[in-house]
DNA sequence: AATGAATGAGACTTCATTCAT
DNA sequence: CATGAATGAAGTCTCATTCAT
């Protein structure tokens, strides 16, 4: 408008132009920030490489998120909710029996679709920038926490079946979350030493040195 | 959209004397930014974050560090020195035996001098962004292959004198790699969740059940 | 900084540089609105016409104003306490008697260093939107107000000497204060057809008829 | 920028059939014109804040206005129109006198369907900006003349009827319009302090100071 | 006629870097 | 050594305009 003032307005080339439902432009966008943070970091994800990669002008972001804080949050989520479902879904699936459940859900944190390098990169880029990770606790404290109850009560239940004299559930609990973290981390920082694969393994290993009569020790 | 992260600037202004010998003013700065990118990520550390923090001036940091990224770059090394000589103290100060010496560096990883959150958050600054992590690898590398050598050693020797059954010693290694890395974030992420000390005895905690007669189980 | 982790830092070319004091470059920056805003209209201000203008990067204004609401504000009230200022110390060298004091600050209105079509443009900018108008009255109302107290004074005084049959003082000071306004928009929107001179005349004209012993109607 | 001058939208949705003739949807969108300039000022005027207030979508206001500009010109004509015929039709109902015909085109002024805050805020839009300013002159000057003509015609007269001794009917007519302007100003700005009746009453004062024989001085 | 998703130029703002003092 | 005013590239966001439906 302002420009309209002074000079003219300008012409404007005509591209191919397509309407698509909502829904899958904004897929299209989270999924380019994730495919972008892994690539450049939250901190050099710009609207521009995002749209880049999703072969989106700049304007739509604005037009399906309101601003990039909303993109990078509702990726945050989407990949949140994702994980959850996921690993609960696994937990329903498996058998009935606690460790069975507890595997389930250690399973399903380096499933290949879950334990993705891009995705983690996203993961830790919110743990990593101070400011991102309130809102990492506001958007995902939650389900954390759903998960971290969930297995406190799974470990119980193993103890109390096997009358084992090992540190309390919770404690156990809070270890599988370290690990869960650190050997992610890993699997992020040298893709090279360790897989998803080997990963697991070190959990279940944990597990099977902890529960020995209920979980079998993989082999190496 | 940093600005948003970024809350509220707590300046903090000391007076400085005019002329300072130059490692004082490098370490001031280092300081001032360990302090601002714990306080406002990476993203949110600015040439002036650092430096009012610091009560110095921009032009001092080009003057002393060239340039931002070299600033944000040995301040990693200073980190990563200031660890890796911790943990090596650590385990020359240790006993004679190979569990004293493991337990030496755990014991090192959350020392208050250490594990400080503001030193935790530079770390994870560093892991989360993609670009970032290139430029840790290239700097830090040897430092944890040392270490992780060093912990496989270890664990062989204890292995060997105990004639256990467990995991070969890289795996077990690699766990406390991990257990490092997980635990750290989880002291970063939730404070009120687990402190230094917890962290501690859960590493012991799992090397007590590895290594029985070796490592005592701490109580909880 | 995003940058910089991407690709690397740009070379910066060497522009003839000057540092002066705040009070300047301000002022610099304070005409060069005023000639913006003349030129385009607050609409077609950006930060762009303005330091163009000046003769100076973009970057400095947000340096010496913040921000551009600041930038404009602070010309509105430059030209306000200018404004002001010379009405003011007119009223103060002016004779004893009160229809010379009323006189002096009709004349301040239209002085040749107030009543530019530049200056005009300024204040109508401010009264022609909407928000514009809210900040003006924020920052303005006061003077106009002490102004407008003071011609109700005046006209009392005169009144009172004169034994005049005329509207109350306040109507009269309310009509003069629509003539400034009005006049002064002609003389904006139709330089050909209305100066300063007239509009002055104009309202020497009005004073006359209402007090006709006090005030001498000027010459056409 | 423009966002923090419009505080808050005031999204007021009419249904609308699906299809209307031309003229209707013309009359919507300039109405929703007006209503958006009073709101939020000419800068903070968008395509989207006229379609929301006229419930319609923004395709529409290019199909029935080609563009912005083409919007905001209309609209003021629709006005000056609107003004004109009012003025016009008061001038040729009122009485034979030339006072009568005087008087009755100073009412059209203030009239309640002319003289809304809204519609001055319009006016004074695009008084306010530079480049509107040529836009308005371009679209409304004759009508501008035509009034202006026909006051000096009409004291002309009344001077000649009466043998006044006083500035010539070209300054009388000149200080007319000069009230109107700053008078409505007034109203606009200040409305608290200056009513329609009140600044009609101001200028019938005027007039009756300068012809006292044929205008009545207003009581206040 | 009417809709509104999509585009992209351009505005505002931030901030690393430079350099006169 | 030290300062901080100045620069300008780059990022975010807005919004007039287009056009497939």
């Amino acid at each position: 408008m302002n420009k309209t003032i002074r000079d003219q307005a300008a012409p404007r080339k005509k591209a191919a132009r397509r309407t698509e439902p909502p829904e899958v432009r904004r897929s299209q966008l989270i999924d380019a920030t994730i495919e972008s943070i892994a690539a450049y970091g939250i901190g050099g994800t710009t609207m521009s490489t995002v749209t880049e990669i999703a072969g989106l002008s700049v304007g739509l972001v604005n037009f399906h998120f309101e601003n990039k804080q909303n993109l990078l949050e509702e990726t945050l989520v989407f990949l949140a909710r994702e994980h959850h479902e996921h690993w609960k879904q696994a937990y329903m699936d498996a058998g009935l029996s606690a460790q069975e459940k507890l595997l389930a859900i250690v399973d399903a944190h380096f499933h290949p679709r879950i334990c993705t390098r891009k995705k983690l990169a996203v993961w830790y880029a919110f743990f990593g920038e101070a400011g991102r990770r309130k809102v990492y606790r506001k958007l995902i404290d939650g389900i954390d926490d759903e998960r971290f109850d969930l297995s406190i009560g799974l470990c119980e239940e193993i103890i109390r079946d096997g009358g084992y004299d090992v540190p309390p559930a919770s404690v156990i609990a809070r270890m599988l979350e370290g690990l869960y973290d650190g050997l992610q981390l890993n699997i992020l920082m040298y893709p090279g030493h360790i897989t998803r694969k080997q990963a697991n393994n070190q959990i279940r290993a944990y597990l099977a040195s902890v529960f020995p009569q209920h979980i079998a020790a993989p082999a190496f």
